[in-house]
DNA sequence: CGGACGTTTGCATGTTGTTGCACGTTTTTA
DNA sequence: TAAAAACGTGCAACAACATGCAAACGTCCG
């Protein structure tokens, strides 16, 4: 029997871009079904799979029968994520510190980042700290000799603090003299970025209620971009960077206005 | 007799969806039935049994007569018991969770007794828990699977947590279930007592935001008074205390209307 | 221009997974 | 104790799956 021929995609839809926009659908949906998306794409069934095979092999989706899911979300970044890169973020911190005078009031966000420059923050400094993280909390009061306000709200298990419109409303209250927004991407064309829009939104209110802000970046966070911007640079004072930060990127910001600091390197 | 064709999920409904979603109502109600998911998911009971025997041996829920409950809360692991708590409050702690129900809004207030308690409260009962305890919310946040909300404000060094006019304002905004508001002293004919003025009206607003309160009281808390009250004692509708505890000061606050629970004898 | 090569696709084939039903057993209830 | 409900198991039907293969298309050279 004559097989029907192999017609070129009549949508001229490349197969990249076919796997692409399951991803999104599977996103947006949190499910695919296979005869679904046979029928949109116009295109067999077992395309259909190759295509979920391929990206459940790069862990893009869970493949089940019938179609596919979302990965089973990794509930455990946090926990993790605490201690790693130690050195490095220590030197970062230490530098980050050196910008804080006494008396002054703090703003500090969520995450590790912003946990190793609690933890090196001077002790008698007469200082004053408002977090939405509870870890940073905890870890002031463990070590004495700080004022701290706590940011209350919904806690997001994945920023490892609180977000959200109660969060926003209480720091429009307060006034400090200096942020730390932890910083997801920063670029300088188009500022300082973050993963969420929730997390991005507080963050703006972290920076409108203070004097400066202070980004302490990570080398894999600078010239990129996320999908939320938080502010443009302007809004951005101070910038530390780690020792091993590339020169050109370092003048890049120095050129427009950011103050940069640069880490001392890491002794490991 | 002619079978009734094997038809097609019209639902478009993916098998291993259907469980998750089983799995997903039997974290909201604390049960499910089988009958009930195959009117929902449209496929006959074989197939809900065939899930929940799949699930159970996942240990995801327990099997029961007509469908299936959450499983037994897991003990809590030795590496957390050991040295952070007395024995004596982990009984206390193991019964006051005992009236925690699955979806419940909790309100616990800071303090070594009440981490006890967030300690041992079982995961993946789809609690939600508000605290005041950076502490506690921590250690919530570690263990996954609860909900969290942080109240704002003012950190007491020596309460551990927020108090203070902006604590108490926030826990005015929310409605709990339950709240567990440290007893710093009990006593039958005067109610409950804090040391603090500041930390007594948030234990007393923690009491108005909740329909029922449920002291944990240590056997040196019963039977005294300290300077600032927090509420009467009709306000108070459970009681927790150790297996020491004297009968005459049990059976005394059980003819005044409080439910009185005797926690096990400590096994060291 | 034309042939070799790689990629993508649909189809054929055999395999695996899922489902509803029949039947006998266990558990609950009256 | 008896009836009813729920349960487990085996079975057959059907859908989904993986694999191998050949056709169609694009690209790269000669």
């Amino acid at each position: 029997m004559a097989r029907q021929p192999v017609i070129a995609p009549d949508s001229g839809i490349l197969p990249e871009e076919r796997q692409q926009r399951i991803l999104a659908a599977l996103r947006h949906d949190g499910r695919v079904v296979a005869a679904e998306l046979s029928a949109r794409f116009a295109v067999s069934e077992d395309s259909i799979r190759r295509d979920l095979r391929e990206l459940a092999a790069q862990g893009l989706c869970k493949r089940v029968y019938g179609g596919a899911l979302l990965p089973a979300a990794t509930p455990t970044p946090l926990k993790q994520r605490r201690g790693e890169h130690s050195a490095r973020k220590l030197m970062l911190a230490r530098k980050a510190v050196s910008l804080v005078r006494p008396r002054q009031t703090l703003l500090i966000d969520a995450g590790t980042t912003n946990a190793a420059i609690a933890a090196a923050l001077p002790m008698e400094a007469g200082l004053t700290v408002i977090t939405n993280a509870p870890h940073i909390a905890q870890l002031l009061l463990d070590r004495e000799g700080f004022a701290v306000l706590l940011i209350g709200g919904r806690i997001d298990a994945s920023i490892g603090g609180t977000v959200g419109a109660q969060a926003v409303e209480q720091v429009r209250r307060l006034r400090a003299d200096l942020c730390f927004p932890g910083a997801c991407a920063i670029d300088v064309a188009h500022g300082l970025w973050g993963f969420d829009s929730e997390e991005a939104l507080f963050k703006r209110a972290m920076i409108d209620a203070s004097d400066e802000a202070v980004v302490v970046a990570t080398d894999d966070k600078l010239g990129v971009v996320a999908t939320h911007q938080v502010a443009e640079l302007s809004r951005v004072q101070h910038l530390v960077v780690e020792h091993s930060a590339d020169r050109a990127t370092r003048s890049a910001f120095a050129t427009h206005g950011v103050a940069v600091h640069r880490a001392e390197a890491a002794a490991d």
